[in-house]
DNA sequence: ACCTGAACACCGTTCAAGT
DNA sequence: ACCTGAACACCGTTCAAGT
């Protein structure tokens, strides 16, 4: 909105800027827009371009592909992560618990972000950066490099396919009745299987169905992955 | 491929059977042959349809919409896998590595089963019954039932999204010269980094990268999951 | 170099009409 | 009950033509 001052404004068509150019980022902003608002599948090009009132074609002369622009999105999203820069040798568990927490919140922030994500290795500067700083971490802990390495691999991951789930099953938009009525529902379900080739499902209904609001089940998660990697601490 | 012996074959149209009513099993096969050859892009409703030799709407007479197409394709490849039948407590780690590989081996087997599966918690019977299979070696580890409960939440989870991140970048059809030149272009790439801001990104490259294949990737994330879990064996 | 309209080759799903 | 053709409301991407 930096309008020039000496540019006529015409007073037929108020308020309507000459068009301001396209642009990357412009056309990221845009998309961002329309992924937190309305979930990813509102981001086509076509509805993308039709908030920057243009047509599709325009925005390959700034974006390769839809598939491009859903890693700028990641990188976008990547950017809201707080993760700390100082690495506590102390306690560097709880530190990568709280990396891979802050992972998950901005992903259900940003609904959608999960599903742009998934499947791909995120390389753009702001995701490497987040990257560094678990590595930063898992240095701190005396982890060695080459499962460091794969640790931040394995960490985004999980992280992503778990917030992936929860948008899927658009979890995040459900009331408590809902989430009592689909847990009740998959119990029943469970309960009523053969017990001859189904015992410790049966068994287990209860288990098997209980945090499914996501939290504890991510919190489960995150403790055995932290745990597993602690088994794997280089022993001096 | 039935043919009533009776049944009068007509000399003009030559061995095209009147039609075969549609069912649910003949749309699963056809999807499936799609999904196996083809990849997940081509199984769409209208594809199948095509193959049926039938339009697109004639499928929801027997199927709800696409994701339930999906859902009966995931819990078809389920039935490939090879579970063990009788855990051992002695090494049930060993065994729970192995089904983990089994279920990566299928989905690899079947290109686009894991992008049909990710994100949707598998309730098929056939899927239920690698659960039980999993939830046995499991208890036969003393892993206590909520945590089994959760771990069989994971498991999938983690494998699905592995053998998704596969396909996704077509890996499965590298040649170990297109593996060799992406290694190279990521190393490079990250060695390229600003140095203040990566520092370990950069002191890790050779890491970061190795193990592209997915093998040792995988074999490292299965060894983490089952350490972790070892960790939570209830204390007698 | 950037932008555009129009087209190409697709999607999933619905619905009235047939048998 | 099952099947069908046609339509509705969409996709990502390309390309010749404009500026």
């Amino acid at each position: 909105m930096t309008h020039s001052p000496w540019q006529p404004i015409s007073p037929a068509k108020p308020a309507r800027t000459p068009k301001e150019p396209l642009t990357r980022d412009r056309i990221v902003d845009a998309a961002m827009r329309l992924l937190v608002d309305q979930g990813y599948d509102a981001v086509s090009m076509r509805k993308v371009a039709q908030v920057l009132d243009t047509g599709p074609a325009s925005l390959y002369a700034h974006v390769a592909n839809k598939k491009e622009l859903d890693q700028l999105l990641v990188d976008r999203a990547a950017e809201e992560m707080r993760l700390p820069e100082q690495p506590d040798p102390e306690r560097w568990q709880e530190q990568l618990k709280d990396a891979m927490r802050e992972m998950l919140r901005v992903m259900r922030a940003n609904p959608g972000v999960a599903r742009a994500a998934i499947g791909q290795v995120p390389l753009g500067e702001r995701a490497l950066l987040s990257t560094e700083r678990i590595l930063a971490i898992l240095k701190a802990g005396n982890i060695p490099d080459q499962a460091a390495a794969w640790a931040v691999d394995l960490i985004p991951l999980y992280v992503t396919a778990v917030a992936f789930e929860e948008t899927v099953q658009g979890a995040w938009a459900w009331t408590p009745e809902d989430v009592e009525g689909f847990v009740t529902g998959l119990r029943t379900y469970f309960e009523s299987l053969p017990a001859d080739r189904f015992p410790i499902t049966i068994a287990l209904a209860g288990s098997l169905t209980s945090g499914a609001s996501g939290d504890e089940r991510f919190e489960f998660g995150i403790t055995v992955i932290t745990a597993g990697l602690a088994a794997l601490v280089q022993k001096t």
